[in-house]
DNA sequence: AGTAGCACCTGATTGC
DNA sequence: TGCAATCAGGTGCTAC
């Protein structure tokens, strides 16, 4: 499932691919896909159709192409939901896929032999695009003050900044984690507490911490909250550094089961197999819902006062200084 | 205000 | 073998 290093290796290849075209024809297969649009996929396509493709943007999970064009600027904005891809075909386009959504068809000005077809599929339909107006603001994440402006579509102002954002607001993130009745993994969940973890990261960051999912946030003291933060930081860098090795500049591939950085999980999905720091068998809980993986013992519930050392070797964090966030329209290479 | 629960949807897997 | 039930997931909406 697409989380945020997915969705930064879809946004970087597409950003290198489709900047400064135009797109000269939208082709909508299944009408649901457009949301958010009152006019549905007419308006959708009479929008964005003769724009420009400016740059594009990503926070958290939500992805946009900033649209420059005759009228005020605007965001063509896809979120990946589930299953949700990206396939850019050069020259003859294949027939739409199966599970093929929208066509776009995109030219370059002054290059009449340059051509692309820009797919987007989704197996399990809970992706979807839709075309906005965008908004500046001082900072989308709730409390953020000091942050640099910045410019997202109308419906990611209520996202928070995500966890490789430079801007994000580390206290307040670390004060938010804290607050409230819910688990500790329901609200890493919550986009507008902090952006970009989804169910897979949520459990990879918890195990990481040593901390139990299940642990009321209230109750999370303040270093197991900076814990938590910077294990989710380390899990997301480390798998957007593997997916980006793996990247085909012309097939732009989120599928999170092609499991490029399955091999690596500590806790998600591995139900019965050994924690990799104890050796208890890793237990599935369901917590709000969502499957949830955890070590029993070393991440017991209350918490253990004194952590146990690490067996497992420090993760060394890549650099991430050419990682793009909104605003910041910077080349960027993977 | 904060939280919980459900709808949305398809394809793979499991159970009978 | 074939059918039915279950499961997976993120987000937005509604209800409490």
């Amino acid at each position: 499932m697409p989380e945020l290093p997915e969705v930064e290796v879809v946004r970087a290849g597409l950003d290198s691919l489709v900047r400064g075209a135009t797109i000269t024809g939208v082709q909508i297969y299944r009408d649901s896909c457009v949301r958010l649009t009152p006019g549905g996929p007419g308006e959708f396509a009479d929008a964005v159709d003769g724009r420009s493709i400016a740059a594009v943007v990503r926070r958290g999970k939500f992805l946009w192409m900033l649209l420059d064009g005759d009228a005020s600027e605007v965001a063509l904005s896809a979120h990946l939901g589930m299953s949700g891809q990206f396939r850019v075909h050069a020259g003859d386009a294949p027939p739409a896929h199966r599970h093929c959504r929208a066509r776009f068809t995109l030219t370059y000005p002054g290059e009449p032999q340059r051509a692309l077809t820009l797919d987007f599929l989704d197996q399990r339909t809970f992706g979807y695009l839709h075309v906005e107006p965008v908004t500046a603001t001082a900072d989308a994440a709730p409390g953020g003050q000091g942050s640099p402006a910045t410019v997202v579509p109308h419906s990611v102002t209520h996202i928070a900044r995500d966890v490789l954002d430079e801007h994000l607001d580390r206290d307040h993130t670390i004060a938010a984690l804290r607050t409230g009745k819910r688990a500790i993994k329901q609200v890493l969940l919550d986009q507008t507490v902090v952006s970009g973890i989804g169910n897979i990261y949520a459990d990879e960051a918890l195990w990481s911490a040593q901390v139990s999912p299940t642990l009321a946030a209230h109750a999370l003291s303040h270093s197991s909250a900076q814990d938590v933060l910077d294990a989710a930081y380390m899990v997301m860098t480390h798998a957007l550094v593997q997916g980006g090795t793996s990247f085909d500049a012309l097939y732009v591939n989120v599928n999170g089961e092609s499991g490029y950085f399955s091999r690596t999980l500590q806790a998600y999905g591995r139900t019965g197999k050994p924690c990799a720091r104890c050796g208890s068998a890793i237990e599935r809980i369901v917590l709000g819902g969502r499957s949830t993986h955890r070590c029993p013992n070393c991440q017991a519930d209350p918490p253990p006062l004194a952590a146990p050392p690490l067996d497992a070797p420090p993760l060394d964090a890549p650099n991430l200084s050419d990682v793009r966030h909104a605003g910041e329209l910077g080349d960027l290479r993977l």
